[in-house]
RNA sequence: GGGCGGUUAGCUCAGCGGUAGAGCACUACGUUGACAUCGUAGUGGCCACUGGUUCGAUCCCAGUACCGCCCACCA
């Protein structure tokens, strides 16, 4: 049957891809010639959060180009596929579709109902997210396919395997180790998603605000005489005062103010250090008074520098609270509105107000009329006072603000300036004093996924303390035991590890590892691989406080309608009947054995932690399996330059913590892949490319091969429909050498073998170039320069081959090298597809 | 504010010490034994600017301008 004229890509590739994966041509090990070195690649898994884009089709493109090339060489290749459960976005993914399917909500369903539906959205997304990645011929081993939460408690059949149980083992280890710990820290709060998020999940953008002034009043009416010099100490205001000015972006948050502060060289304020003032809201007769402090956060020259310090609720108060032991008063609830629990607002307030006379007297800044008493309350019970007004309770934050600044402005507290205007009717100029508003561009942060304002939270949180696992992962890319490209790449990496961050890595979420710590309501927590562990720690904890005691454990359901913060022992019969009540608490048993009651931390972990763990998870840690041995360290992880962070400088950190030893020789980061031109890739733009939409149009070789092409280094990739275009051409370009070849016979009696030795000058310079291309590939990936290697691959088969070759072969066909010629031809063509096939099986 | 990159043909990008390359686009011609998803020929560039090093610079160095990206707590 003769060639059709075309190359028909559709059907050749799906009947291709069938052979290979019927044969497991892909499987570990597939190809290996004895005494060649192993060669591994681990996939970035997507997430399973619903298909692939053309980033994606980019990435795996290079990985196969690569996997593909060591496997002919005979190399020992494993390219280790799987997928990720991508915490906040697969159960963000999965309410949203239940949402819009008018099904109940996660909260009504409950937890187990609701993890079981995620699931359900994992098992559909994988199964697309496979065969987008089969449609473009990637040769992973498919019977290896990973997941980060397979074998987690509550998985479905056919999600077997242990990656919960390595992520378990690391964090109980680490916990050992002492490099993970629990705290009440300030984190960055997303009020969408009610949980914590790391400070790689924050974008910081410029949008419009405002920054208010205000006049904070100095207690019972005192003055002060207020005096501004210029750069040369000449006096160029002199006023006396009964206030001081407080600038600010955030004016419900005044609120929650603990102190004002002023740095310590400022002189303008020397005379009023030590002393009250009061917050400009609420209600007039239960105003709150507020120390003013020195600290050398406050900036002079900014504004009137003076800082309210709001400890709760803004990163640099936080740090100043902290140094000047000034209390942080929460003031919003998860979702970031007015707090509206709690005492009411009067009797907060004079807590609050007791608490500020303390400070003063501790200080040494007692002054008279001031009582002295000793008077101090815990974090907790600080973070149990609701100083927002009555009022404002309930309120969404913003409109907080709104009211707040009403209510300073009405009582004539806002600072004002002068301000000229027209009166239309009559012409005349004059003078009026307004509210002092500026209106400026404010960073404010956004969650990445949500992207909702970021709020500021005071909470308990799990943190990896990775200023103690950083060095090794610098020292390795140092060293130059991993090598990052481009070099670009390691700059960045040593900016931000040599400045890192602790990381917090609990989640409010359902959908993730839950975190494997149990707490009994002494404030103690166990952290062990399972409960029957943890509880052996916690009796032999208890035992050795009261050795004449048995002790028992039970484990308390995270269950609703029970109260948690309450500590009150219960003297019940039996545990069982104490959770019935709503109470937790330890119970005394008919026996007299005391029942610990035990909770385990509902938390999930960030899903970075797991995916931190995706090299050694994969293969089979912590069992001692031989593809952890044969594959271990990976040869090179391929991967987009904006996750440099969140996942590689990670996997290094924890690779090294975990097995001291680093996931990956070699580490190539590329750009992002754009639409032609630049622009993000987006659903509201309307712009997005499926991969399999141009695979059916173009063929799974077209779009390969333009994604090898436009593989240089650094940058945005920009990728336009009409280049796939040619690379499809040059597919057909390659065809029809190959029929013109068949219709002259060269297949006849053909086996691929070494190359020939033809007489024709002809035939000896395509075999001579044949072997320079080869050469020119193999140096260009050896270099990780696919776009080289593509450009060679062009230009010897469209240049030489196609445009030379074949035309000086067609009068050789009817002389007397006809036969040597057939010869060349069917090993010149059979070497284009060797050559190739990395890039186009 | 800190860091990292970029600036080469109309467009997208390679090159990186010896007076410039590709693909696409464009122009003209073309059904000669594979290919119109093609062929042949061609148009098109003070290689951002200013200095310096050099026999010689697009390429090295310093500075300037503009553009991008990442990180950052100025109320």
């Amino acid at each position: 049957m003769p060639m059709e004229k075309t190359f028909n890509a559709a059907e050749a590739e799906a009947r291709i891809s069938k052979t290979w994966l019927e044969a497991k041509a892909f499987a570990a090990g597939a190809n290996a010639k004895p005494g060649h070195p192993a060669f591994s690649v681990m996939i970035p898994p997507p997430n399973v959060t619903g298909s692939l884009h053309m980033g994606h089709a980019f990435n795996n493109t290079l990985q196969d180009i690569l996997t593909r090339w060591h496997r002919m060489m005979g190399d020992d290749t494993l390219w280790q596929p799987g997928t990720d459960h991508a915490g906040i976005a697969t159960q963000m993914v999965t309410e949203r579709e239940m949402a819009k399917a008018g099904k109940v909500s996660r909260r009504e369903m409950g937890r187990e109902a609701f993890t079981l539906k995620v699931w359900e959205q994992k098992r559909r997304s994988r199964g697309t997210i496979i065969g987008q990645l089969q449609r473009l011929g990637a040769s992973c081993d498919w019977d290896r396919e990973a997941f980060t939460m397979s074998g987690a408690p509550g998985a479905p059949a056919g999600e077997e395997g242990n990656f919960h149980d390595a992520v378990i083992k690391v964090f109980v280890d680490l916990y050992g180790k002492g490099l993970i710990y629990r705290g009440k820290r300030l984190v960055n709060w997303d009020p969408h998603f009610e949980t914590a998020i790391s400070d790689l999940e924050v974008e910081n953008t410029e949008v419009p605000g405002h920054m208010w002034h205000f006049k904070y009043p100095l207690a019972g009416g005192e003055t002060y005489e207020y005096v501004e010099k210029d750069a040369e100490g000449r006096v160029t205001l002199r006023e006396v005062r009964d206030y001081i000015s407080i600038a600010t972006t955030r004016p419900e948050t005044m609120l929650g103010d603990g102190a004002v502060a002023v740095h310590p060289s400022d002189e303008r304020y020397a005379p009023i250090i030590g002393k009250l003032c009061e917050i400009p809201v609420g209600p007039a007769e239960h105003r709150r008074l507020i120390p003013i402090i020195t600290d050398e956060y406050p900036d002079p020259t900014f504004g009137s520098g003076a800082v309210k310090i709001t400890g709760a609720h803004d990163f640099n108060d936080y740090a100043v609270a902290k140094r000047a032991d000034i209390p942080c008063y929460r003031l919003l609830d998860t979702r970031a509105q007015m707090r509206a629990d709690g005492v009411p607002y009067d009797q907060a307030a004079k807590i609050a107000g007791q608490m500020s006379r303390a400070w003063l007297v501790a200080r040494g800044y007692a002054t008279p009329g001031i009582v002295e008493q000793p008077f101090t309350l815990s974090e907790a019970e600080i973070d149990a006072l609701n100083l927002v007004p009555d009022d404002l309770r309930g309120l969404d934050r913003y409109e907080a603000r709104k009211r707040v600044v009403e209510a300073i402005t009405a009582e004539g507290l806002a600072v004002t300036t002068l301000k000229k205007s027209v009166d239309v009717e009559t012409g005349s100029e004059h003078l009026e004093l307004v509210p002092y508003v500026e209106s400026k561009p404010i960073m404010q942060p956004f969650g990445d996924r949500s992207k909702v304002v970021i709020e500021p939270m005071l909470t308990d949180q799990w943190f990896v303390d990775t200023a103690k696992i950083v060095e090794p992962a610098l020292e390795a890319v140092r060293s130059g035991r991993t090598k990052i490209i481009p070099p670009s790449g390691e700059k960045t990496y040593y900016h931000w590890l040599e400045n890192i961050e602790p990381w917090c890595i609990s989640r409010q979420l359902w959908w993730g590892h839950q975190i494997p710590v149990w707490y009994d309501m002494h404030g103690n927590n166990f952290c062990a691989h399972n409960f029957e562990a943890a509880s052996r720690l916690a009796v032999s904890h208890h035992s050795a406080i009261h050795p004449d005691r048995n002790f028992v454990t039970v484990e308390v359901p995270d269950l609703e309608g029970i109260d948690f913060s309450s500590s009150a022992p219960f003297a019940g019969s039996d545990a069982a009947s104490a959770f019935e009540a709503g109470l937790w608490g330890d119970a005394i048993n008919e026996d007299g054995s005391v029942a610990i009651a035990m909770r385990r931390d509902p938390d999930v972990l960030d899903t970075w932690f797991s995916s931190g763990l995706w090299p050694i998870g994969t293969l089979g840690w912590p069992e001692p399996t031989a593809e952890l041995k044969k594959y271990f360290p990976t040869s090179v992880l391929v991967t987009g330059q904006d996750i440099l962070f969140f996942w590689v400088a990670r996997m290094m950190m924890m690779q090294l913590a975990v097995v001291d030893d680093i996931p990956f020789h070699t580490v190539y980061l590329h750009g992002l892949v754009r639409d032609a031109k630049g622009k993000k890739m987006s659903k509201s733009l309307g712009n997005v490319i499926d991969p399999l939409e141009i695979i059916d149009e173009y063929g799974a070789d077209a779009l390969r091969f333009a994604n090898a092409a436009m593989a240089s280094l650094g940058g945005v990739l920009k990728l336009d429909t009409q280049r796939i275009a040619g690379y499809r051409n040059f597919g057909t370009k390659l065809w029809n050498a190959c029929r013109f070849a068949e219709m002259n016979g060269v297949w006849e009696g053909h086996a691929t073998g070494p190359a020939p030795s033809p007489q024709a000058t002809a035939n000896k310079w395509i075999i001579g170039e044949t072997a320079r291309t080869l050469a020119e590939v193999n140096e260009a990936l050896e270099a990780f320069r696919f776009d080289t290697a593509a450009d060679a691959l062009y230009k010897f088969v469209w240049g030489k081959v196609c445009d030379w070759y074949v035309e000086f072969a067609k009068p050789l066909f009817d002389g007397p090298e006809a036969a040597e010629t057939r010869q060349t031809m069917a090993f010149v063509l059979d070497q284009c597809m060797i050559l190739l096939h990395p890039i186009m099986p």
